[in-house]
DNA sequence: TTGTATGCGTTATCAT
DNA sequence: ATGATAACGCATACAA
């Protein structure tokens, strides 16, 4: 049983059937002439009849546009990217556009090989949330044929426009949280320093402990790169310390995973033993023990304002030359069991 | 400050650059023709020096093929879907594939007009996880012009190569689990039967139910469609029966996550009033309570399986004509507490 | 080893 | 309102 390899209909096989010239049909299905009803239903007859699809990468290459977008995240997994990603999909397809997804697994190495791909691939727009920068970025950017606009990660000094949360603010209210709950010795679990969110993320915690006048101690800072293994091997450090830390904050869910899971190997109990609190929230937050106290960032808000403004950009040729807006959003603190002062100590 | 908008050099321009003509350039770059070592110098120079990137659209007009599959996903928002993904994404990227995604949000509409726009776009190969089935992807294979690889949810009677789970096996195993801990009275949360993991899950249930000679009893299964809320929905049904079930099994990852809230709002508590069970495993399922007894799929091993078919069928223009295969791996029961039978009652 | 010429399937500009 | 024709940027068969 063989299958048949049908050719795929163009253009003048729809004109031949429908004895109109070539560029008739494309006025038809274009729009972008006047043509008489009789014609018209004659050409959408014989659309149907030869099954003519239209060719997306001829029109591309004549048009110079490709309808289509980049999106370049650090990881595909994390449900943070994942809702950004959805919200980002559903605007983009709404307005005709396909997104060609890329993750570069937080490797700046990767995301220069997506980027150059994506640039070759004559994306009309771009959104990224950087592994770090990049000289292909950089030049991307500046080249500005195609715009884009970061989200979640800002990089200064580049000039396109960023979509990204007041992390210092959102972890200093955290860690703040923490030592009105009464811990003075509080670790942290901090992300990349390269990137913004890392460097802001840690910034808060000093400024909360500062403004509670409890000194720095460098031994309660575990570095990790938002991922959940690294997160995991930092909170073993930090739980192994002679006077180990009463509460731990955790810069992003993944790394907050990793700390639960160091916890419960420990035996440790959250929060009688170490009160925790992490960056980002989770859907089952409410459903499972202990409940989690999270910094709940606006994801969805983050994809949308991102694509509308990517949107803008791409079709008001003015909108082009304005320059690089920063979109600054709020996060929200969700005070739950996990850094309940213990009832009885 | 105006941005510059340069315009992107093409091959003529490093032709002219390098004082050659455009097809020692195109011979150049894509090594289909000697060219003497110093003229490829010179053109490598020349490609540098006007900052030549290669137009991907025009190639692919040319060429006929674009490096660029499609990937249809039901819910992008679903750690399962989600770890399919980044292997798809890994092992198409290593072959020089980018991936075009595409969410149907469960809704077969929304997959029609993703997989028409697919088809324009003019991808090599899909990959689909398919929300129901419909004309356009049943036309879509037959057509045969891009090979097709179903993943997750197999279509009967469709000649498309397709990468499942023994879903009957498997819900039959982890029912049959729940009855060996000693329960009788055991509520299903179901999903979609027009989906073949919905069939197959109950089918799977039923049967475990008979193999202990347990009558099947209709009022204790829920009809949700894989999503959070509909579980949650399902779940307080179930609850709110007169004679309630001492356990639950729910049919995916969302509908688990739904039952242990509805769950967690009645104050009931898990497994002591009721054990639960569900399909697909969590990476946080160790370290948070009720630790979740768990199907575990080979969810990455699918998304690798996937897609080295689909490089087969687009490589070899023999392989295109081969017969359809059905790839069925199998998952593992994870025994936690959520499914412990209580210790004293 | 290099150059000339043609076509991929559209859109768009011009006549008619 | 419709038709002939020239690009779009590249790959390739063929000639030199």
């Amino acid at each position: 049983m063989s299958k048949r390899f049908e050719k795929r209909p163009k253009m003048t096989d729809v004109a031949k059937a429908a004895k109109v010239s070539l560029a008739t049909v494309s006025a038809a299905i274009n729009q972008s002439a006047p043509v008489s009803e009789k014609t018209r239903a004659r050409i959408d007859k014989a659309i149907r009849r030869v099954g003519y699809k239209t060719n997306a990468i001829a029109r591309s290459l004549k048009t110079g546009t490709t309808s289509t977008i980049g999106l370049m995240v650090a990881d595909i997994t994390n449900p943070f990217f994942t809702t950004a990603i959805h919200a980002i999909q559903e605007v983009a397809h709404r307005h005709g556009y396909s997104v060609i997804l890329c993750c570069s697994d937080e490797d700046p190495e990767k995301e220069r090989t997506h980027l150059r791909l994506l640039a070759d691939r004559m994306v009309d727009g771009l959104i990224v949330a950087t592994a770090g920068e990049t000289p292909e970025l950089r030049s991307l950017v500046e080249r500005g044929r195609a715009p884009v606009v970061l989200i979640d990660r800002h990089i200064d000094g580049l000039d396109a426009d960023a979509v990204v949360i007041d992390n210092v603010a959102a972890t200093r209210d955290a860690v703040g949280h923490l030592i009105a709950s009464g811990h003075r010795r509080i670790g942290l679990i901090a992300g990349r320093r390269t990137l913004s969110t890392g460097r802001e993320r840690y910034e808060g915690y000093r400024r909360a402990l500062r403004e509670a006048g409890i000194a720095f101690e460098s031994a309660l800072v575990g570095s990790a790169h938002f991922g959940a293994d690294d997160g995991y091997h930092a909170a073993n450090k930090l739980l192994s310390l002679k006077d180990r830390p009463t509460a731990i904050f955790a810069c992003n869910n993944l790394s907050g995973l990793g700390l639960m899971r160091a916890l419960h190997e420990a035996g440790l109990r959250c929060p009688d033993d170490v009160a925790v609190a992490c960056f980002d929230d989770f859907e089952w937050a409410e459903a499972f023990h202990p409940r989690l106290t999270t910094v709940a960032q606006p994801t969805q808000a983050i994809g949308v304002q991102a694509m509308t403004m990517l949107l803008e950009r791409m079709r008001d040729e003015a909108a082009r030359s304005l320059p690089a807006r920063l979109v600054r959003l709020k996060a929200h603190l969700n005070v739950r069991d996990s850094s309940r002062p213990p009832a009885r100590r």
